[in-house]
DNA sequence: TTACAATATCAATATATGTTGATTTATGGA
DNA sequence: TCCATAAATCAACATATATTGATATTGTAA
């Protein structure tokens, strides 16, 4: 039950529900492309992201000081079937915005 | 988006997962069946029934002052995942009291 | 070691959600 | 009609969760 409850508060949020559709669609993200691309401030897309990685939808890999998010594989059956559901949802995706790639980060 | 959350949020919570693996298992009950079985207050279980019901979980039926409370059928791909998520959840499952054939309700 | 950048965590506040007891509504019977 | 029962809704309160700005942590380079 509780890791069950786990999985569904952490798709209980629309800011996670975004999050977890933008790393879909756009793969590993680092925290900064993350802020650029969502427009999100750092702790509050922080907050998320350990949400998400605590309900077992995300992995961390970190790169120096740079945190880089992805989908974690293999997903159970349940968590893939919620992310295939969220990929059918109509949201509008902003586009990335490599903040790490084109000249560092300081956001 | 809308539906996609209103699904999740119906799920998100301990009492409302109890009550679907219970109205799944025991199929169609009545609110005093669940009143008496789940050992919950009336207005608690009124209120859980009716974000279930509308989140498509549950259907209900009236017949005369009594409501009858069954697995909404056909239910679509993702809630039926869901439902079927909460089958092999390991609950301690109340057994059911059907108070309202044994003497009428009067709870 | 010091400074700085990226990320994580904390504290305060605001908003949402669950619980309870009281009230209201709907239905059926005397 | 009047009353009783089942169920739904309301109001007050308690608890949980999200947001923000500030602070702490971690890693890198000078």
């Amino acid at each position: 039950m509780e890791v069950f409850l786990k999985s569904i508060s952490a798709l209980n949020d629309e800011t996670r529900v975004l999050i977890l559709r933008f790393i879909d669609v756009n793969g590993e993200c680092c925290v900064c492309d993350l802020q650029a691309s969502l427009e999100m401030i750092q702790s509050r897309l922080s907050r998320h992201l350990k949400i998400l990685k605590d309900a077992g939808f995300l992995r961390v890999e970190r790169k120096g000081t740079w945190a880089y998010y992805s989908i974690r594989a293999p997903l159970d059956r349940f968590r893939s079937e919620a992310l295939e559901e969220i990929r059918y949802l109509s949201v509008e995706l902003p586009p990335l915005k490599k903040s790490s790639e084109t000249g560092g980060c300081k956001i």
